[in-house]
DNA sequence: GGCCGGATCAGCCAAAGGGATGAGAGACCG
DNA sequence: CGGTCTCTCATCCCTTTGGCTGATCCGGCC
């Protein structure tokens, strides 16, 4: 039988490297190409048809990792996109499978996991690391608080340190609704300060 | 002649496979262990006093790398330590000069650029990302801009979202001061609100 | 000894933020 | 159609923050 044939994407060499060893080792699976960029991952995915990509969502410059998913999944539903990212971030998750992941690893997963994970892809299987997984099921149990749309837009901003002035003309709206969206998020993220809601946005949201 | 005896020291498999791959092309060195955590590394380090210690940072619980320099450092003098990491925090960089490493290299660095570091190291010489480089020379240009260590420690508690009152209490100074010390930091950080400063702290210096 | 930088504190005033409450417009859904 | 959600805005009131100025103490340093 054939090998599943992957496809890796992630812009520093050390971990393709890793994980180019790692997958080595499984006589199943097959690292067919490299792409260090989202760019150079459309290209890359369009010459090899890899039944699975396993993608960093940090990508530094140019196209992030949700975006390269989504246009991954646009052109060629059939690949199996594998999310192998450091951070555990709710935003990130809900992004990564909105935008169409079958999976969401973390780089600190057992090498069994990973196996598991590329395996389960091409079946159609959805795969999580532990800690995603409870992220996500936390999230359907207290749908409370989850931020709205608008209410991350405004935290976003927020997180770059700007006033509610200023928070206001940007988005267009007046100060005193700045102030009701803010008292919402800071109910919805457990905080009663802008600056609680900042340190959280930045670490637990993943706004960076 | 003998090879360079290697320590890799990394929370994640997949690094620590990237770099044992990659070293391991090198006929001059050698990856004889492998830590993922501080303590393990100094169990390590006195099994096989390598004769260099590539070092990650950030290391999930337990000690941190900062940590683990010192530590290795006041044990074995002669072991040189390079930090291998992924972020270039301004603050991250002194303590690590400061707790005696001889290199710090960013994970994205081309692999000549790890070998030359390595390589380097033995012979007491010193090895640093361009990035790296130009931070530590921005902050000997400009002395005015590097925060005292009070103001680190503030900067650092501010960040978790405290208010001018809980600073006060926990570092046992007055509101007073802590306005004073917040005004200086706002001023070297080139910000006008706790918002952005925080903000700045938690990106650019790194405090997460 | 004189000078300087770091750390400490005080008082004053204007600006910004946060809590509480109420309320209207539009979208969606059963 | 009525309920629910989201987004919008307003007013009142109190607390917190930020800007400014000036002051003391201490440890190095020339």
């Amino acid at each position: 039988m054939s090998a599943i044939t992957v496809l890796l994407v992630d812009d520093h060499l050390v971990v393709r490297s890793g994980l180019k060893a790692l997958l080595g080792t499984q006589p199943d699976i097959d690292v067919v190409a490299e792409a260090a960029t989202g760019e150079d991952a459309m290209v890359k995915a369009e010459q090899h048809s890899p039944a699975v990509v396993v993608m960093d969502l940090a990508m530094g410059e140019g196209m992030d990792g949700i975006e390269a998913i989504k246009q991954l999944r646009r052109r060629n539903g059939k690949q199996a996109v594998l999310v192998f990212t450091t951070y555990d971030s709710d935003a990130d998750i809900v992004r990564a499978v909105d935008a169409g992941a079958m999976g969401y690893l973390l780089k600190d997963a057992a090498p069994e996991e990973i196996f598991a994970a590329v395996r389960g892809a091409v079946q159609g299987k959805s795969v999580m690391s532990a800690p995603v997984a409870s992220r996500l099921f936390q999230q359907l149990r207290n749908p409370d608080e989850v931020l709205t749309p608008r209410e991350a837009e405004l935290l976003s901003l927020l997180t770059v340190g700007l006033s509610n002035r200023e928070l206001g003309r940007r988005l267009f709206i007046s100060e005193a609704t700045v102030k009701t969206h803010l008292a919402h998020i800071y109910a919805k993220l457990g905080v009663e300060t802008r600056a609680a809601a900042i340190a959280t946005a930045i670490r637990r949201e993943g706004m960076r």
